[in-house]
DNA sequence: ATACGAATTGATCGAACGATCAATAACCGG
DNA sequence: CCGGTTATTGATCGTTCGATCAATTCGTAT
C-alpha cells in the first residue's frame, strides 16, 4: 500500500541534496529549478511533482536538515544525562561543531535566510529554530545561576557559538584563498575555544 | 573638464547603495537589475550605463565598501599607535564591532561569497581581505609570542572576531523573532566577550 | 544662445525563469 | 499478464532576466 518504491525516494531524496547544495550557494533567489534538476539528472517537470512550488521545495530541504540535527541533539542530550549543565551544553556544543563541519550548508542557509523577516524565516523560526534555541538558551541560564558559566547576555553567548561553529566552516574557502591552508581547523580547536569564551573550567571567578 | 556634476554623482551612489542592500538581501544571482533600478527610481539602462555589467556594479558596492571601512581602519591603529600590541588588536575589534552593527549587510555579503572559490570571491581576497586580515592576524601573533594573548590558531581567533561580531546583526532579524527583543546586543557587549575570547587582561595563565 | 559631451530613457533582443499539463514509462498487487 | 497507481518526461505558457542601442534630455563652457 504505502510502500514508497526504491527509485522514487532516491530520486526525492537526491533532488533534496541538490537543492540544499543550491540554495546554500545562491540562496533561495539565486537557485533556479532546472539548474536543481540538472544537477540531479531528472526533468525540471519532476521536480516540481515531487515538490508542489520552488518554496515547498525550500522547505522539504530544511525539514531533511532539521529533523535529522534534532535527532543528532537529543542524542547528544541523553548521552549527558548525568553530566553538570556546562559539561552537557558543552556535549552539545561538540556536536554543533561537528554538524557545521559535516555540513557547512546549515550556517550559510541560516545566513542567508536570517537576514529579514521573510516569511520563509518566520516558518523556520517556529518550526525547527525556536523549540531548539530556546531550550540552550536556558541551559545558558541555569549555568549562569550558579557561576559555571560566564555572565552576559545568553542570546549573544549562545548565537556566538553557533557563530564560530559555522563561519570556521562556511568561509573555509575563503580561508583557503587567504592562507593557502588546505584544510579548516579541527573540531577539536573550535571547541577548546567555545569552552573558554563560556569559561567552563573553574567553580569561582 | 573633469568635474563631476552633483546629479550624476548622486544616481551613482545612490544605485551603490540600492544594490549593496539587495546584493546582501538575496544574494548576487538573486538580484536583480532592474529591481535595483526600481529601488533607486531610475531606468534599469541606466544602471548598465554607469557600471558595465551586473558583476562590475558588485564589485563598485564591494569598492565602496571597503574603501571607507579600511579607511576607518586605520584610523583607529593611528588612534592606538603607542598602546600595547592587544590594546591595538582591540581598538581593531571595537571598530569591526561598530561597522558591523552599523552595516550589517558587510557580514551577509562576506558570508553569501565566502561559500565557494568563485572569481569574484579570488577578486574580493586579493584586492581587499588580504590585505587587512594578513595584518591582524600577524598581531595576533606577536600578541600569543609575549603571552598577552591566547593561544591558538590565529587565523581561527581572528575569524572567530568577525563571525560574532557580524551575525550578532547580520542575524538581527532573527533573533527578534526568536526573543522578542527589538534591538540587538550593544556594541559594548560584543566587544567584551571578544576581549575575553583573547584573554587580554592578565600578563600569565 | 549654442554647441557638445554626459546623463538618462524606452524599446527590444535572446535566454532563462517558475509553473502547468497532457502523454508516456515504470512499478506492483491481483 | 493485466489494471491502476505512481513516477517521469517533453512541450508550452507568460514573465523576468542581463544586455544592447538609438533617441532624448540635461548641464555647462564658450
Amino acid at each position: 500500500m504505502k510502500a514508497r518504491t526504491r527509485a522514487a525516494g532516491t530520486a526525492r531524496s537526491r533532488i533534496i541534496r541538490a537543492a540544499r547544495a543550491r540554495f546554500a550557494s545562491v540562496g533561495f533567489e539565486g537557485a533556479s529549478t532546472r539548474q536543481i534538476a540538472e544537477d540531479v539528472g531528472v526533468a525540471q517537470s519532476l521536480l516540481l511533482y515531487h515538490f508542489a512550488s520552488k518554496e515547498s521545495l525550500w522547505k522539504a530541504v530544511m525539514d531533511d536538515l532539521f529533523v535529522s540535527a534534532r535527532a543528532r541533539l537529543d542524542e547528544a542530550e541523553r548521552a549527558s544525562l548525568d553530566a553538570t549543565i556546562p559539561e552537557r551544553l558543552m556535549a552539545v556544543a561538540r556536536l554543533i561543531v561537528q554538524l557545521a563541519a559535516e555540513q557547512p550548508d546549515i550556517h550559510r542557509l541560516m545566513t542567508i535566510e536570517g537576514r529579514s523577516e521573510s516569511g520563509r524565516l518566520r516558518w523556520l523560526v517556529e518550526r525547527h529554530l525556536r523549540p531548539i534555541h530556546e531550550k540552550y538558551i536556558a541551559w545558558i541560564r541555569r549555568g549562569q545561576r550558579t557561576r559555571l558559566i560566564r555572565s552576559g547576555d545568553p542570546v549573544l553567548l549562545y548565537y556566538s557559538i553557533l557563530a564560530i561553529a559555522g563561519t570556521t566552516y562556511s568561509l573555509a574557502p575563503e580561508i583557503k584563498l587567504l592562507t593557502g591552508t588546505p584544510s579548516p581547523p579541527a573540531p577539536a580547536a573550535v571547541e577548546a575555544l567555545i569552552r573558554s569564551l563560556l569559561q567552563i573550567e573553574t567553580e569561582t571567578p
